[in-house]
DNA sequence: GTAGGGTTAG
């Protein structure tokens, strides 16, 4: 296909297209055809200009080097693809190669119209090559993502004598995806000499952070004297993009400090790091800042996102309704954002208008989708989505997908199913398909199963606390008490740890964090006061604390004196203590929810007429007149 | 003529 678009420009007739512009004079001497083409390329008439060096060739006539390379920019700018090979063409008739910076910059056109082979064939051609020709060569394959061969053009570079340059090492950079790799370029940079260059540095940031350890980003990021948006950008998106939402904020106000101004990336990582660290208000400051970008696909993305998982789905939903451009990402995100919340219905209704606005799904959308499918309990639609996702919309299935339908059958209490269809996989298990399972044996009490999970996922990750904690639940709830005692013993013998329970909530400008057992809250004593009158009220309309999800063989008084101060329930009475009319309080959590707070919450929530949103690190809970948004399957 | 930073699941 493309030798023919090749030959056909130079068949007679595209000659006379391209010579069949109208001259003032046909018979112009060489002099008038150079002037006539330096003029034309300086006024970016392409067409008249390729017509006029098309005529220059009938007449034996070359124009200098500085021409042509405009010529090929005029190309570039204006993605003419056949005109681009056209002046190829007219380089290489002329007998003699081109000038080492006219090739380079043809090379530089090919990659640019992303046609690498014919960039490669014109690299393999070239009688001599220098550190741009190779540096083009390398940035090409980076971002067609070969790395390797990224790699070997660089050692063959080295070979050939050609000493890369921080052009070169930025670019090359970024083909590492190994601490060890990272470590040899590393190396080279600085035996080159060119560590200091800031380009040079904001890719090392870059990498080090997203492949090895971003604690080496960070001290190539501290050791800089001089430092550009960019680099801060790196170092920002390296802690939003790892979780650490608050040293990526700390930075971003640092950066501010320092005098710059947060453009569209700084302000996506900025939302990133409230998504992951969930916090919504100041979520809501940086969106003052992105109102001016409005047209930012990717921010708008990343604003929707943040409102998602903050559990804020009406703020998600003006964003979505305002968004001026909204592609998969943005469709994506909302399905999964409402599945997230429990508007599984909403969120499906959601996949038929996207369908209707002619965007394509995803791999994505679809693990969205059957998530939205197996938490409503939808087994039919679930299937029937599952198993057209090839046919319908060419999408294989994957390992997230069939988790999906792996909790789609568990939640719907086919267990036994569930297994077998586990055994039916074609792919290596992991510890998520098997906590699905686990989940899934939890709700349906079926512990011998559960065990069988268990045992798999900590086959894989011996360490898991929650799985432990989870198994010792199972067996607490059917009694089996020296099998809880197994399990604690096993804890004990790893060396895991059961991890305080923490929750935190937002009231007005500050965090306030609860730990399990911990009273060190300045006002804990109202807190305290509040709890019991909540437990008070909520014992009226049934109430009993469920004490299955304690641990210890305390007795039961001592149960329940334990179960009192879990750190969602203290968040909870402060929450209340300082709500405002019919705000949600919002409540964040490390560990899942227990059963009982969950209960107490609900109830909370009914007697006290408020919406309570906890998010713990699997899901959200949206508690409102007595019932929660994951229909009690936490 | 060659280089760096941002978005969706699990």
């Amino acid at each position: 296909m493309k030798l023919r678009q090749w030959r056909s420009i130079r068949t007679p007739k595209e000659k006379l297209r391209f010579s069949s512009t109208p001259q003032r004079n046909p018979n112009p001497t060489h002099s008038q055809c150079l002037e006539n083409l330096s003029q034309l390329c300086h006024q970016k008439d392409l067409s008249k200009a390729v017509a006029t060096m098309v005529a220059m060739e009938d007449q034996h006539c070359r124009a200098d080097p500085i021409t042509y390379s405009s010529l090929i920019k005029l190309c570039i700018e204006n993605h003419a693809v056949n005109e681009g090979r056209r002046v190829h063409q007219h380089l290489l008739d002329d007998g003699r190669p081109p000038k080492l910076f006219l090739s380079n910059s043809l090379l530089s056109m090919y990659v640019k119209f992303n046609l690498f082979d014919d960039a490669r064939r014109l690299f393999d051609e070239m009688p001599e090559r220098n550190v741009v020709s190779w540096t083009t060569m390398i940035s090409a394959l980076v971002h067609l993502d070969s790395r390797e061969e990224a790699m070997k053009y660089l050692i063959a570079m080295h070979r050939e004598g050609i000493r890369p340059n921080m052009y070169t090492f930025s670019a090359v950079l970024r083909a590492c995806q190994t601490l060890r790799t990272l470590w040899s370029i590393h190396c080279c940079i600085i035996k080159c000499g060119l560590e200091l260059d800031v380009f040079v540095r904001s890719s090392l940031i870059d990498v080090y952070s997203k492949y090895g350890d971003l604690e080496y980003g960070y001290q190539v990021f501290d050791e800089m004297a001089t430092r550009d948006l960019v680099v801060w950008n790196s170092i920002i998106g390296g802690f939003a993009q790892s979780g650490d939402g608050y040293k990526a904020l700390e930075l971003f106000i640092d950066m501010k400090r320092a005098g710059f101004l947060a453009n569209q990336s700084t302000l996506t990582s900025g939302l990133r790091a409230c998504t992951g660290t969930v916090m919504l208000e100041m979520g809501r400051q940086v969106h003052v800042h992105v109102l001016k970008y409005d047209r930012d696909l990717i921010l708008n993305n990343a604003l929707l996102d943040m409102y998602c998982k903050c559990g804020s789905l009406a703020e998600a939903n003006a964003v979505f309704q305002r968004m001026k451009e909204r592609d998969v990402i943005s469709w994506s995100t909302m399905i999964s954002g409402l599945a997230q919340n429990g508007r599984s219905i909403e969120a499906l209704r959601l996949f038929d208008s996207m369908k209707a606005t002619g965007t394509k799904p995803n791999y994505i959308t679809m693990v969205g989708v059957l998530f939205a499918c197996s938490h409503a309990g939808l087994v039919e639609d679930g299937w029937y989505y599952f198993n057209s996702m090839a046919k319908v919309f060419g999408i294989e299935p994957g390992r997230e997908h069939y988790g999906c339908i792996v909790d789609l059958l568990g939640r719907a209490g086919k267990l036994e199913e569930a297994l077998n269809f586990i055994d039916t996989m074609g792919f290596q298990l992991d510890s998520v398909i098997w906590r699905t399972l686990l989940g899934a044996c939890r709700v349906h009490r079926n512990s011998g199963l559960a065990a069988h999970a268990a045992k798999e996922i900590l086959k894989l990750e011996p360490e898991d606390e929650g799985t432990y904690i989870l198994l010792s639940n199972i067996y607490a709830d059917s009694r089996r008490w020296s099998d809880v005692e197994q399990v604690r013993k096993a804890m004990r013998d790893q060396g895991v740890r059961k991890e305080p329970g923490r929750s935190w909530i937002d009231v007005g400008k500050k965090t306030h964090v609860f730990i399990v057992g911990d009273f060190s809250h300045p006002e804990m004593n109202s807190i305290s006061k509040e709890l019991n009158r909540l437990i008070g009220r909520i014992t009226e309309v049934g109430y009993v604390p469920d004490v299955k999800f304690v641990l210890h063989d305390l007795e039961r008084e001592q149960k329940e004196e334990s179960l009192r101060y879990h750190s969602e329930k203290l968040a909870i009475a402060f929450g209340v203590m300082n709500s405002m009319g019919g705000k949600p309080i919002r409540i964040m959590k490390n560990l899942r929810i227990c059963g009982d707070c969950h209960e107490f919450a609900k109830l909370a929530a009914k007697v006290e007429n408020k919406t309570i949103v906890i998010r713990d690190p699997v899901r959200f809970h949206h508690f409102q007149d007595g019932i929660c948004s994951c229909g009690d399957y936490w």
